[in-house]
DNA sequence: AAAATAAGAGTACATTGTACTCTTAATCTT
DNA sequence: AAGATTAAGAGTACAATGTACTCTTATTTT
C-alpha cells in the first residue's frame, strides 16, 4: 500500500563507499552519503538504524564476495597449509584494495556475515587437516590475529605512513635496529611481506 | 616571568586515563578532562595541539615502564624465543590491562616513544639470536602483527563482546565450526590463548 | 476517486573540537 | 616595594556531526 523504497542497502553502501572513496575515512557522514544519493539526511534513517549500520553496510559490501571480496572455494589445492595461504591472502588483498575501508574493516567485520563465511572457510581447512578441539581453536585464532594485525601494521606503516614518519623524525642512534629494518622493509613489497610472515605463521602450525 | 604551569604532560594524561576508566573510551572528550582538572577546556590547548596529541599523551602513560608498562629487560633468559615471549608477553599484559584503552592504543601505539622503545628491544633479541636482514625484518612485523592481532580480538572477541554476541545470534547449522570453536574458546583464558598462539608463531620463525 | 501507510523532507538540538579574545597571576626589573 | 611583562587560563563563539521528532507526499489498494 505505502510508497516504495527507492534504495536497497547494496545502493546505500555503495554511496557512502563512493564518499568515503573521495573524501576519505573521516568524510564519512550522514550528511555526506545523504547528499551523495539526493536525498535528506534524515530519510537514511528508514534503511539504518544509524552511523554504525551504515559503516557495517559498507564493510559488507566490501567482504561480499559478489562485489571482489574473497572467494571462499580453495578446494583445488592439495595441501590445508595452500589452502589456508589462499584463504589469508584473498583477506589480505580485500582490506587493503580499498585503503580508505581498512579502518572501518578492521572495527566492524566481526558483524558481517562474509567474515564469519570467511571463518567458517578456514575453520574447515583446518578441521579437514585433523585439527580438532582447542589445537583447532588456538590455530584458527592465530592465523586471523596475524592476518588482521599484519592488515592494521600495513596500514600504519607505509612508508609515506604516520608510523613510518614518526620514526624517521627520531634520534637514529637511539633505534639502530629499527632504523636498519625500516631500510630492509623498504626493499619488500606488502604482499610478499604478509606472504612471507604468513608462511612463517602456518608453518609453527604445522611443525608437530 | 610569566605564570609557571600548573600541570605536566604526565597529569594531563593522568587525568585523562581517569576520565577514560570512569566513563569509557568514548567518554573522553576535551571538556571531561578539563572539568577533570578543575580547569576551563581551552587551557588544555596550552599543553596539547588538540585531541589526537592528548590520546598520544594518554598512550605514553600507559606505555611507560616507570608506570607500568612492558619491562624492556629480559638479559636473564636463556634463548631467543624465552626472551622474545617475555617481550610479548608484557606487551599484551599492558594492552589488556587498561581493556578500555585499548583503541587508543592501537591507533596510536606507533606514535609512543615507548612502543618504539619495545620494538628495538624485540629486534635485538631477534638481533642476538642471528637473524639480520630482510629475514628479520620479517620475524619481526611477524611478531608484532601477531601481537596487536590477538590483542584487537581479545578486545573484540570477548564472551560478552560484540563479536560473540553476533556469532550466537546467527543460525548455528549454517556456521557449525565457529560454534564449535567459540564453545572450545570458552575454556581457554585469554592469557594462555596469546601464549598458545605466540608459541606457534615463535616456532615457525624458529624452524630452519 | 479516496483512503491508507510508509517514504522522505525539514527542523531542531545536544555534543563535540577548536579558533579567538580577554583577564589574571606570577616573575623580573627598577 | 611597586610596576611592567608575559604566558597561563577563562570565556565566548562557531562549525560539524548524529539523531529525535514532526510534517508532507507519493504510491498502491479498495
Amino acid at each position: 500500500m505505502p510508497r516504495p523504497r527507492s534504495l536497497t542497502p547494496t545502493l546505500l553502501a555503495k554511496a557512502a563507499l563512493a564518499v568515503i572513496g573521495r573524501e576519505g575515512p573521516d568524510g564519512l557522514s550522514m550528511r555526506a552519503v545523504a547528499d551523495e544519493l539526493g536525498m535528506g539526511t534524515m530519510s537514511l534513517y528508514r534503511y539504518v538504524q544509524g552511523r554504525e549500520q551504515l559503516e557495517a553496510l559498507v564493510v559488507d559490501l566490501v567482504l561480499d564476495p559478489a562485489q571482489g571480496g574473497p572467494d571462499l572455494d580453495v578446494g583445488r589445492r592439495k595441501n590445508w597449509v595452500d589452502k589456508a595461504t589462499e584463504l589469508a591472502v584473498r583477506a589480505h588483498a580485500v582490506a587493503t584494495t580499498h585503503p580508505a575501508v581498512t579502518p572501518l574493516l578492521l572495527a566492524r567485520r566481526h558483524a558481517s556475515i562474509h567474515s564469519l563465511r570467511w571463518g567458517e572457510a578456514l575453520l574447515s581447512v583446518l578441521a579437514e587437516a585433523g585439527f580438532a578441539g582447542e589445537r583447532r581453536a588456538i590455530a584458527f585464532r592465530t592465523i586471523v590475529a596475524y592476518v588482521f594485525g599484519a592488515v592494521q601494521l600495513q596500514h600504519l606503516g607505509p612508508l609515506g605512513g604516520e608510523g613510518t614518519a614518526a620514526i624517521a623524525a627520531l634520534p637514529p642512534d637511539d633505534f639502530p635496529l629499527l632504523a636498519d629494518t625500516a631500510r630492509s622493509a623498504r626493499k619488500i613489497s606488502p604482499d610478499a611481506e604478509f606472504l612471507s610472515g604468513l608462511r612463517l605463521v602456518l608453518r609453527g602450525i604445522a611443525v608437530k
